[in-house]
DNA sequence: ACGTCATTTGACCTTCTTTGACTTTCTGCG
DNA sequence: CGCAGAAAGTCAAAGAAGGTCAAATGACGT
């Protein structure tokens, strides 16, 4: 368990949680010494893990004083981070979308990795049995089905968040900037 | 008795049982090294035994790191009314149901006046800009949201929302499949 | 015995991670 | 300007899991 790469994520995450400016300046080779491994590793751990569609920017330098910086889009966890993901949330949600939501709850602490596991499940097992137009209007439903959930304080609410998760909808190459 | 397949099923099950999240993570191969069979094996225990009808939901990732992870979507047995909430929810609901549900949940604890109302809200809102067809799966999907926040985690007061950020290392998210 | 359904196995496939050789950009200095 | 050195980027091959599928075997009811 803990590969290289969730390693790499996790310490990454940990600095970034740390910071208040809601991003990190790292040096490649620097994690790579710091990891052991060659520092084409921290690229990959950056492409696959740290994608727009998770909520996260990376913009580097070459050359000397070169860098890496990693922004994180939703820096502050924060009470209102509920009012965004109601914006975020239209009448029909792809998989990806609906995906990037959970795991934006899971990084706010509004909702436990078990919660969005099963989510995310239950969502897979009900949109194969619908037609196309419908899979989403389902996905965007129970994402509000959930957030209602959080709105309110019916005795205990929510449970607390795990550690910071990761998923795929494969980074497809790390491209751009 | 005593099948292989019984057996592994068991362990499993045993192994749920201690979480106290509701979800454990195995990786396959170890599991046929414990057993002493081909990892295909446990590939068939999972399909036959662990299924979303069971109320199980299996999510994994292959590649170095990989791992299985099998989540119960009641972590505690059947504690309070949620599996009958499950049981009443089909893959479309009337209006008239929906509401039914929400009363239940209201009934029961489970949901606050404030969420019910929330919820009822919301589902009016969008039932009118959806065709017919689509309007009851809404309904049903928003409920299903609802039910997963409400199964949050193990123990049921669980933690409130807005506890310490914490959260270090570990996470591991997965795919889905 | 015979047919059917559930288990076991095993050969082969797909996906994710790790490594390493080679390329491209920058910064500084003659 | 042009070159050296410092970073970071690319890409493809090798390694590590897990998934599939169908054939072989077993269990059971009629």
């Amino acid at each position: 368990m803990g590969s290289l790469t969730d390693r790499i994520e996790a310490y990454i995450m940990r600095l970034l949680a740390r910071s208040d400016d809601g991003y990190v300046e790292v040096r490649r080779y620097e994690l790579a010494d710091r990891f052991e491994c060659v520092p084409s590793q921290v690229t990959y751990v950056l492409s696959t893990r740290f994608t727009p569609d998770r909520g996260f920017f990376v913009e580097s330098r070459r050359g000397g004083g070169g860098y890496i910086r990693i922004v994180a889009r939703h820096p502050q966890p924060r009470q209102d981070g509920l009012d965004t993901a109601w914006k975020r949330l239209g009448p029909s949600l792809t998989e990806a979308e609906a995906d990037g939501l959970l795991q934006y709850l899971e990084r706010l602490g509004l909702a436990s990795r078990r919660q969005t596991t099963v989510a995310r499940q239950v969502m897979r097992y009900e949109a194969q049995r619908l037609e196309p137009p419908m899979d989403g209007v389902m996905r965007a439903a129970m994402l509000k089905g959930m957030l209602v959930m959080l709105s309110g304080s019916a005795h205990g609410s929510a449970g607390r968040a795990g550690a910071p998760p990761r998923n795929g909808a494969g980074g497809r190459g790390g491209d751009i900037r």
